[in-house]
DNA sequence: CTTGTTGCAAACTCTTTGCACTTAG
DNA sequence: CTAAGTGCAAAGAGTTTGCAACAAG
């Protein structure tokens, strides 16, 4: 079994990510880190988000794979997505879904939903 | 104010995706496109998507930007994201929003939510 | 005709990876 | 010690773009 040890690097990244709420990206935490650390590279950035991520300290947002998908139909309808192959379906009556045994997404077995909303932040807003 | 043409191109792209149900990714409708325009282009492809996808004429999933974002925060919350610059805010009580006048999330203006399932397909199911 | 669109290839952006060296435990 | 982790640089994946030729209206 590979051990996990809490580098100085793995410790600060988490650090940052915690003193915010603005979500960064990839890049935008390794700025950050690099005040702290200035010769550390960007891939240990990268493989230490992953490393946390999969051990649920920290969250990634859309964990929806790295391909855009499209949709001919444009009626109103929500998706559920395959957390293993990526995989997307539709799903008709969301409603319905609550009770997980009546499968309202066909060939999909429902584990969590996420309710992402859109909007305007008040920077744009300002700036319009 | 520019014109848009009804190319071949974009025709076929339109008709290909609609006979689907499957939210390809661009390069699965390069593949579908292809047998019937074998010398089209990737970039084609992109451009014509973009532009139907402008149009309303088809839906691009995951609006959300390019690049993943981490937060440092894992208790159970929702986020906003603005649709002009990509920030992303926190909503923390998601039954006040259907009443926008409630900032629900603070320092944005909610415009609508998309609810996204998460589950196994039952090929995965199949195959584990 | 005029200007939007195409095919091609090169450029870009974001993320991942191979490797030799370093370091936590 | 020794295997996990690091920095660096190169490679990948997906998408975008400049340009000359082409074609829709």
């Amino acid at each position: 079994m590979s051990q996990t040890r809490m580098t100085k690097q793995r410790m600060v990244i988490l650090e940052e990510l915690r003193k915010v709420d603005t979500h960064p990206t990839a890049d935008e935490i390794y700025a950050m880190v690099r005040s702290r650390i200035p010769r550390i590279s960007l891939g240990t950035v990268y493989r230490n988000l992953d490393l946390l991520a999969e051990s649920g300290e920290i969250l990634r947002l859309e964990a929806a794979g790295t391909q855009k998908r499209f949709d001919g139909n444009t009626m109103h309808h929500q998706h559920v997505r395959c957390i293993r192959c990526g995989r997307v379906g539709d799903v008709m009556h969301p409603l319905d879904v609550p009770q997980p045994e009546r499968a309202a997404a066909k060939g999909f077995t429902i584990l969590t939903a996420r309710v992402e909303f859109e909007g305007i932040c008040d920077h744009c807003t300002a700036h319009s």
